[in-house]
RNA sequence: GGCGCGGUAGCCAAGUGGUAAGGCCGAGGUCUGCAAAACCUCUAUUCGUGAGUUCGAUUCUCACCCGCGCCUCCA
């Protein structure tokens, strides 16, 4: 496989080539889990999905790793608030980031946590002391000097050449040597959350955990690092600095950074009040797939903007490949093959890569699956489409969701998971009748499903249309579409 | 101010130095007892504005206008 994928560290779209072979390792910097995760957290993590996904699917052994940050300033605030311990307060978050991403069929990834890697923190702050590039400040904080790493600025393309003069290492200086130096350690404050470690009692500051736990996870020299493009400085450039300061060896090798999204047209915020998590989207009764789907549409350097309009669109055209799917499930093809049809699988195939393989191409890799369909639908009404064929394009479908991840319609318990969440946090007042019209469906079982159908087509034989009306109506209200078709009856739900 | 990114049909949005993918919405049609699905046709002589390079630019260059991001822990 031919990856190329924009680095931003060089600037410029690169030939992805792991170090081993075969092998991928790859770190994502994952939430913070102060609060809920909303929709640019999760453009994020679903462009890391992708390319997760990709990978995976043309053969290699991808260990992808991401963090969870369990210790913060925002997180010591808001357990202090509530009078919670950190680790209480940080438990109801990160399980609802796993259900969040579960929600939207987000691959899980080894994910690994801060507060568990708090000694190896500490181990790596004393070896960069030893080596020089931290020192200690009198409240027992320790600080990293960046005049001591030429490089620094290399990944945000920053100059900090002034800054390398005057600096100068006094430890007896209470204040950071420099205004740039950033803080590896925290020493405790009272009531706050701290732990006793070999450079005394304390809290790592952000940056440190992401160097500790990635090379913990995948050594000291990675393949791919990503994270949102706001991580590029400073998370991810002191990343560098610390890391290849202790090791003398180059970090990740290639950094993908998504772009941020912005919601009808302007920049997510809680004052615009346009800041949306998974759950207040689905309560209004958007399905996770839609969500999925809009959130993959743009190539994820582009700015993707994150409308309603552009949710029910979504909607539209997942529906449209599930009817796809369905149709070439349900319907009666006579013997033989289409050498056609295979061929056109076959492109198709090849074509979803070739545009992943350039820089994660997704629009591109939609539009040649949309292209595929209309073909194969066209045939299908000319009745041009064989037995032999349904294999290598289903093949093709299942080639292309195994990336996109939206064919299999599980949106109903999900959504229905949500409903329950809503309801025992007291948010009812948020609960969409759109919701509650998709949660109650699906009550019927396939049997009886099954048995009213057969009473329909009993009662059209007949022309009874009146009856046969009557119980289209019913299934109809409860979320179930009859389709006569010239090969006969098939319903599905809606 | 510094660095970077973007402005393409009603909406979302890809793309290339050679004459505009795809999705959604809308209109008309085919099929159809009804319904649904599907298909077909139509919907940007034009790609923020102005100038330049070129046989030819949406695609390259310059300027300008607009929007966005980062520049003290926000994906």
């Amino acid at each position: 496989m031919a990856l190329r994928l924009f680095n931003t560290l060089s600037g410029k779209i690169e030939e992805f080539n792991p170090i081993d072979a075969n092998r991928v390792r790859m770190y994502a910097c994952g939430p913070t889990v102060y609060d809920y995760g909303h929709i640019g957290n999760f453009r994020t993590f679903i462009a890391v999905d992708l390319l997760y996904r990709f990978l995976q699917q043309h053969g290699y052994d991808v260990r992808y790793v991401m963090n969870i940050t369990d210790v913060d300033d925002k997180i010591i605030r808001n357990s202090a608030r509530d009078g919670v311990s950190v680790q209480q307060y940080t438990e109801k978050y990160i399980r609802a980031f796993l259900e969040d991403s579960a929600t939207l069929s987000i691959e899980k990834p080894l994910l690994v946590r801060a507060t568990e890697h708090i000694t190896a923190m500490a181990e790596f702050i004393a070896k960069l002391e030893k080596k020089g590039f931290a020192y200690r400040t009198d409240d027992g904080s320790y600080y990293f000097r960046i005049a001591q790493f030429p490089a620094y600025g290399k990944l945000s393309k920053k100059d900090f050449g002034g800054m390398n003069d005057g600096a100068r290492v006094d430890v007896d200086e209470y204040e950071k040597d420099s205004a740039r130096d950033f803080a590896l350690w925290k020493a405790a404050k009272a009531g706050e959350a701290s732990w006793d470690t070999v450079i005394g009692r304390g809290r790592p500051g952000w940056h440190i955990e992401c160097s500790v736990m990635s090379m913990e996870e995948l050594g000291p020299s990675f393949d791919l690092h990503a994270g949102g493009e706001d991580l590029i400085f400073p998370h991810h450039e002191n990343e560098i600095a610390q890391s290849e300061s202790l090791t003398g060896q180059q970090f990740a090798r290639h950094w993908f950074h998504a772009r941020f999204l912005l919601v009808e047209g302007q920049k997510m915020s809680k004052s615009l009040g346009n800041f949306f998590t998974i759950r207040d989207l689905v309560l209004k009764g958007h399905r996770p797939s839609s969500i999925r789907w809009l959130l993959t549409q743009v190539p994820y350097r582009n700015p993707l903007n994150f409308t309603f309009d552009g949710l029910k669109s979504a909607a539209s055209s997942v529906e449209k490949l599930r009817n796809f799917r369905f149709r070439l499930k349900s319907s009666q093809f006579t013997a033989g093959g289409n050498q056609a049809m295979s061929q056109l699988a076959e492109e198709t195939v090849a074509r979803i890569k070739s545009s992943l393989e350039d820089d994660l191409n997704t629009a591109e890799a939609q539009a040649a699956i949309f292209d595929m369909l209309r073909k194969v639908n066209s045939a299908m009404d000319a009745g041009e489409v064989r037995q032999d064929d349904l294999k290598p394009l289903l093949q093709a479908l299942e080639n292309f969701d195994a990336i996109f991840g939206v064919l299999n319609d599980d949106d109903k318990p999900k959504m229905r998971a949500i409903l329950d969440w809503a309801r025992t946090e007291g948010r009812e007042q948020d609960i969409s009748p759109e919701l509650m019209e998709i949660a109650g469906l699906d009550q019927l079982t396939d049997e009886r499903i099954n048995q009213r159908v057969s009473e329909m087509e009993a009662a059209r034989k007949s022309r009874d249309f009146k009856l046969s009306d009557a119980i289209r109506a019913e299934l109809t209200a409860a979320g179930i579409l009859v389709e006569n078709t010239k090969d006969g009856v098939r319903w599905r739900r809606k």
